[in-house]
DNA sequence: GTTAGTTATACTCACTTTAAGCATAAGGAG
DNA sequence: CTCCTTATGCTTAAAGTGAGTATAACTAAC
């Protein structure tokens, strides 16, 4: 008996806060334009967007931290400053096209923050905003629309298709939770378990291409599986992007949205001294929230994560602005030093 | 070239709360004992504790979660309930007796939550107080008097052993902030970096036997890097395990100490019905401090954390209990529903 | 050079949440 | 009945939050 093969793949997940917009790093996938079968492409026939990736050197590679640098150096040319390690996706259906026979590829995904000012990069890289992938976790204009003109009435529909009632109730409480639907609160943090709910219920172009792709390879008749439908294309949501890196993107959507609250990761991104108001902005476009600009301030300054240079700041229209930058300090002063979205404004 | 092979194992942090204590999961790890040295044992010669771990299958094992369960169902007779993923270790040193020639390793961490009726356990498993393996992180009777006595000084040393001026102040403000030193606060979810800073200054048996298993392979002569000391066998700190298993159980006890204040996973630990004190012990156990009894149950109660049944408890010593159970409605009411540790009595 | 627009920053006020206690209730053991 | 134990209710001060109002300092337009 043979035994299968394992290759590591690591992810990267490289965020960067331009113009008040959060972006990440994308490459082009050569590779997964072969899963797709004839006439169900990615919308114009393109390769879809992916995130940066590459294979771990088991031999080479010390650890795994500097094989992820290795290669996003090389295909990008970018310096890494923060990094975490975010998830490991081993699931054997996460990439269908590569599933009978094939090696066992498990994927390491990492989250890296980098200064706006990195944004020249090489080759085929292009920085994106998140929320093309993500449309309904854009709150900073409004609560968007889609989520009570699509998104809830679709998620309806697929609760009600399941014929067991425990399920169907279950899936109705996660949509509630996930979606902050019938009076429960948007958490902005449950990135993940909404991109999962639209998966599940065949509202994102990857599920339609995996089950396709799935279906083709079992060779196996329209055995659909409980509730599981066929969405018209016009109708899926956000951008897709190869293989299961949306999800990837989720998960990392999440984790930041998370730790900015209890942990100063917010300064990675900015440049070494900064406005009062810039810093807002990135917190904002990662929380995907607009908040109270004097709560901010007081909570930021009597908080002891910024400090004052005394310098101001040259540009912009009105009174000009001090320039503040990360008081390290509160690190030995508080537990949890992070900034928690004071006054959200939710209406 | 031939190509150095990867191989995956699972292991996980299995946690259950028995008579207020939190224990884990061990199994005696036999080929690790390969890896000590003739003189240099774990104290009594018998082989180290190790966290249940088993191979993946990459052919057979459809998703990680479910290879875990299968042999953790196998090794130790006990069902899983909450099981989630911690952390991915890969880097090459981490294994020094398996390290030239060999397979690559990459080991997945998962942590799992379970009830405390489930202690009968098959097999060389057992279980343990995880405060045998992290002394210094119980502050339940009082703040260790290990880490005055033992931990500070000896990090203290270690700090001045360093040549490099900034590398020297780097040390001190990891070590004041890790340990909450110098006037800064401890932060009971620092598990990790603790573990690691101990790690790193020599005062665990794991460092020991990997400097001494790596100097052996290496045929290397006694270039002993910046402040890297040996310690005396008496002043290691902890009950030490096999290979990088008590890092991970680190990563596992932080992560869990921050997850109870915004995820409800405390009920995973408990009877569906409880007592508020049992409820009280639950969290004191995993938090590692004692806290303010009014005001914990002022907090799990108007936070709608937990509904009364009516019934009373049987047993105990004063005045019978009410029982509660955990409010599952909650999840749709709070973003995040955890149980913040009020009124952490720091005194 | 006054006016309007823009952004920054200071301060207020009502309201909620916490930390820490005090006090009372309800059982068991002797 | 008394003491000990645990449960549970209530109080009070301090701190933190949400949502403003007011003022300051600049630019651009007329």
């Amino acid at each position: 008996m043979m035994t299968t093969p394992v290759v590591i793949v690591l992810n990267g997940v490289i965020v960067a806060v331009t113009d008040d917009r959060p972006r990440i790093l994308t490459v082009k996938h050569p590779d997964d334009s072969l899963r797709v079968p004839e006439g169900a492409d990615f919308g114009n026939g393109a390769a879809p967007d992916a995130l940066p990736f590459g294979p771990l050197d088991p031999a080479a590679d010390r650890t795994l931290e500097l094989g992820l640098n290795g290669w996003v150096q090389e295909q990008t040319g970018i310096e890494l400053g923060y990094v975490e390690q975010l998830y490991s996706f081993g699931d054997r259906n996460r990439e269908p096209g590569v599933r009978q026979g094939g090696p066992r590829v498990i994927s390491i995904a990492y989250l890296a923050l980098v200064r706006e000012e990195q944004l020249s990069v090489r080759g085929e890289a292009n920085w994106r905003d998140w929320y093309e992938y993500f449309p309904w976790e854009d709150w900073l204009w409004r609560r968007p629309s889609m989520i009570d003109e699509q998104i809830a009435p679709a998620l309806a529909r697929w609760a009600k298709a399941a014929t067991d009632t425990s399920l169907r109730s279950r899936r109705q409480e996660r949509i509630e939770i996930a979606f902050g639907l019938e009076g429960a609160p948007w958490d902005q943090e449950r990135v993940l378990e909404r991109y999962e709910l639209l998966y599940e219920a065949g509202l994102v172009a990857e599920q339609a291409l995996d089950t396709i792709v799935a279906r083709r390879e079992r060779q196996e008749s329209q055995k659909s599986s409980q509730g599981s439908f066929r969405q018209t294309k016009s109708s899926l949501l956000g951008r897709p992007m190869a293989l299961d890196h949306r999800r990837i993107l989720a998960t990392a959507l999440g984790r930041l949205r998370g730790k900015i609250k209890y942990r100063p990761v917010v300064f990675e991104l900015l440049s070494p001294t900064f406005t009062l108001l810039q810093l807002q902005r990135v917190v904002e476009a990662l929380a995907g929230v607009r908040l109270h600009k004097q709560n901010f301030r007081r909570l930021v300054e009597k908080g002891g994560l910024v400090e004052g240079t005394g310098q101001l700041d040259p540009k912009t229209g009105g009174r000009p602005a001090e320039l503040f930058c990360f008081r390290r300090e509160v690190l030995r002063e508080r537990p949890a030093p992070g900034i928690g979205l004071p006054g959200a404004l939710t209406k």
